[in-house]
DNA sequence: TTCTTCGGAGAACGACTGTTTACTGGATGA
DNA sequence: TCATCCAGTAAACAGTCGTTCTCCGAAGAA
């Protein structure tokens, strides 16, 4: 390992500007991808955006494949943290709150930053297979902590581990759909998109209280 | 017009020569696009494919993107005319026996027109204007029709055109996600994934149900 | 028949692609 | 200080791309 007693830092104004790269290398591509798919950009298209010859792409990533997964990770860590501070929300009793301010959430993620949310949209069901794994299992993963959180709601007594899961996954799928119509929808077509938002949650939220009406 | 009274009948070995290839033209795309998206679908690629000379592609198309808006006509009247073949299905009072029989339809359609399904999927958010917004206004037509048929529905007394809408809205982004699912998960996750639709449509339908309750 | 139409072929163009190979020069660590 | 590392450079490679222009030959109309 490192000789440096037992710590791995390299800790120098050389990783930095690595790391600074690597990061103009993705705010690139995020750029040029909202015209265009993963599949159909070019590495050199990439680094004549940032500014460096081609071959040093090499240096950060061996593929755009894998610049995307890169993004991928990127993207749905920020819509992670987004999402789950706002799900820590305070105070939401009433269900119809909590609804307004879910779709409130995804508004904001989806203003403050589009480019991520169009890439994760565009991209999960994409050409490129390592990209659409790594979204498939990122959004898995993310269902699951949307259903233990639901389990640990008083409302969720009875409900099986199966249907919190099927659950979380109509509540995320949602989600998605959600942000990717606020991105299509102009400016005057925000309020419109939020209230259909808004009703569909209703729908859904109806359909949870009575899931256990049959027993 | 014509000389030939009346009809506008070119009918000749010509014309029909002309469609075939067309046609070879498409089915080449289609097969092409499995693993890659429209964006990086180039021209020659599908000419070598179908066997003729590059230019030859002007002939019928002046675009990539406009061979995909073709595509998406062949695809969704396809999906079209077999969901409403299988909704005006005969038998169907019992809430749980249609919900059966739509998503056996579903799994259908991804058996029998596997590509026109995953390309539906893939460009429905892709990075192609002019197919992103084709597909668009086509699934919107659909889901309008399929609010009539809701709202000839004795369920439905009482609900706005409004409700109507985000309930067929609803169920078509549904069936576009439950046929992506389909077509990724492999042959033993077919009833895994049945299974999760017939849930998931089960709480919609329970929502709805409920829809009026508070009046 | 003769004239016209038009789907397709062929060659050539300039531009762009991913990848390799050898290199430079500043930060790094002893 | 000095040898080492390594992010980025530069040139060259063999391909592929979209598009243009000219031409061919069979089908259609008279």
């Amino acid at each position: 390992m490192s000789h440096t007693a037992g710590a791995n830092r390299t800790s120098g104004i050389r990783q930095a500007q690595k790391l600074k790269t690597r990061q103009a290398l993705m705010d690139a591509a995020l750029g040029l991808l909202e015209h265009q798919s993963l599949s159909s950009l070019g590495l050199r298209e990439v680094t004549r955006e940032v500014g460096i010859a081609p071959t040093a792409f090499y240096r950060h990533f061996k593929d755009t494949a894998e610049l995307g997964v890169a993004l991928v990770d990127e993207s749905l860590n920020g819509l992670h943290t987004a999402i789950r501070a706002g799900l820590t929300a305070p105070d939401a009793d009433d269900s119809e709150a909590r609804i307004a301010l879910t779709v409130g959430l995804i508004a904001d993620l989806v203003r403050s930053a589009p480019a991520h949310v169009r890439f994760i949209a565009r991209e999960r069901h994409g050409g490129v297979r390592p990209v659409r794994e790594a979204i498939g299992t990122q959004l898995a993963l993310f269902a699951g902590e949307v259903a233990d959180a639901l389990g640990a709601l008083p409302d969720s007594s009875g409900w099986s581990r199966e249907d919190l899961e099927m659950l979380a996954g109509v509540y995320v799928d949602h989600m998605v759909m959600t942000a990717s119509a606020f991105l299509e929808a102009g400016p005057e077509g925000q309020e419109p998109t939020a209230e259909l938002a808004r009703r569909q949650l209703r729908l859904i939220s109806l359909g949870r209280t009575h899931w256990l009406d049959g027993r």
